[in-house]
DNA sequence: GATGAATGAGTATTCATTCAT
DNA sequence: CATGAATGAATACTCATTCAT
């Protein structure tokens, strides 16, 4: 009965720290870092300013545990996708789909990844960018890995395995970007096919 | 007369604007839009804050400005490179080229042209971001169109020449990022032949 | 029973009010009114801050209590010393000896309480000032009227006893600061020796 | 013409610069540091906040700046007084005097000077209290000096001159605050001949 | 009765912008 | 016409106090 009382003001305090983060996502995602005050954080999640410096140190801590919470979750979904026991083509196809899953879902927080991943964010910790950065090269390492089996097993090409992961993560950003820009025009299935036939077989004719 | 020394005076004023926005860009490139105040770009570019009122109308728009000519600049290279006389694939190979010399030649603004064409800007004037993107999309359309040139003459394959542009854009951004973060590791002609190797040849063994 | 339980409550009340007391007058002679957050107080004592306010209507309350019942004990201890059964000689001794002893037991209390004697306590309520400006002139009145007893008894110069009263008070101040400053170089007997001398013989050759 | 305007400007701004420590001195000596706001400062000094920071660092800097001035000015006028041409009797009743004069001039002020010199400001910058500790020594060096010239023309008993400056300082605070409290009841030519008969003569009948 | 989570008023400081000189 | 002094709105953060549990 302590047990779960304890337990349950746990599981309260968990959420009341995750609405005052999604709070912060959605009017950070909007307005950017220095476009969003604390009390306009604390107003949209319902609490009083003193109660969000409770969970959070500061503006920047509140930014940095966001970028950090959603950059540990994406990176987590591609390597879930890159680890399942398939081929390497499906294990790419599959990538490409964790990827495009994610941006859908979190399409408001693609801005934020983006301008962090890329390292937009100045003045914002330094260590930030790095962690960000960080993950993102763990990602493209699995990835490479991948590639490398395939290309052992001759299913790919002999070229540079990280090279290749490289160009295949910027092939899906940049099909990924032109769908959230224009999902009417660009329908997921189109980027997918197009992504696939341009990284697997290329362009040129014959 | 009265006209030269009005050409003059015009000048002296073009002159003036110059070396406001080289001054504003050496400092947002390093410390980013909320880093750097009106005062220091003042300083910097050595007028008083009100001569620098004088040009831009605000923060803001001083920006923009710089931002406006930083693209169109950009653009205009590219779409240079695009439209020599030559056939399909060396034009490609033309089009990375420029945009590696771009990337090469203005490093520090980088970060703030790509957080501005991904939309990675906020607050500054929600306009700003999609004229950049316009710019954006001008160049891909062109691009697009040697490509489709590059597809009737069966030198490429038969796939929608936008999609191929798009993939051409993400696989040159993805290569020139790397190269941007360590030069020595990725040097520009390992990058190329990748670029080339993968968007003309694909990655699938045979 | 009643009776005894409840005085068993009643002492338990006074000894953690004592505890809260004690923890504030430790971090206030330390850093000041200001620089001490009730909550500091709080975790010192032991107590939660709820706790703190059963017992003290606010931080003011808190802070002129403790002043009072420093001022109280110190003022108590020096009309103890002038009560004794001595010639008056002697009982200016006994004084000067037991504000020495004061200032030697509290040296970590006397910034406060100069402070608030002297009236250099701002912002703090008016009225804290003035019942320690009370138990002061409560105190001289009472040296005075030693005074005055050994100017009847011819031991003393016909003076106003009142002022007599203020400058054996202004010099004794004086040389306990000294001796506080620096303990070393201001020995205590050294420092009796000259109120005494300065005091008694004044300091005019002949 | 050039000159003057250069000069007037300076002059300008010497004034509002007065006219901030002015206000500020106002505020502090009412109601302490940790009392006033610099909004507050800035409203009475009839300026926006802003223009107070352009004159002063910040809160901090203000306060030290005027704790100096007075400071500065307070010990400079006992220097003056005990550097006239007299003789030792004399020279120690011009100090007493010009002690008198300030407290007179400033008794607005004094609360700040006794809470500056004895320590009892906490939290502010710790070096003020220092530097407000060595002008004080610095005047008691020099009393001590001229009541050592005292002792050698064998004018004053052969006592520790220091000692004796101590003593004089004690003496003339505690009946200047007496005189302070209460004007009427503590003329200030009493406390004059108090002080001399006491401080030269001492308090022994004969 | 004790607790400490929640509150929100209050404050120092910055900086885009204006306008008198 | 350039200047830069003056402005004051805006904002991160603290802490005395309250009150539901």
């Amino acid at each position: 009965m302590e047990e779960k009382r304890l337990s349950r003001r746990e599981r309260e305090k968990e959420r009341q720290r995750g609405e005052m983060l999604t709070a912060a996502l959605e009017l950070f995602s909007k307005r950017g870092y220095h476009g969003v005050s604390m009390h306009e954080i604390a107003k949209k999640a319902e609490f009083a300013v003193g109660t969000v410096y409770k969970f959070f140190k500061g503006k920047e801590h509140l930014y940095e545990t966001l970028m950090n919470e959603i950059a540990v979750k994406y990176h987590a979904a591609l390597k879930d996708a890159l680890s399942k026991d398939e081929d390497t083509i499906a294990l790419l196809g599959e990538y490409v789909r964790a990827k495009a899953e994610i941006f859908a879902d979190n399409a408001s927080v693609l801005r934020l990844y983006i301008a962090g991943a890329r390292g937009a964010n100045f003045n914002i910790r330094a260590g930030l960018d790095k962690e960000m950065g960080r993950l993102y090269d763990d990602v493209l390492e699995v990835l490479a890995l991948v590639i490398e089996k395939g290309v052992r097993k001759k299913v790919l090409k002999a070229l540079d395995p990280h090279y290749m992961a490289v160009a295949l993560d910027g092939l899906t950003n940049a099909f990924l970007f032109c769908w959230l820009k224009d999902p009417e025009r660009h329908p997921y299935q189109a980027n997918l096919a197009m992504i696939t036939e341009l990284f697997l077989r290329g362009s040129l004719a014959r």
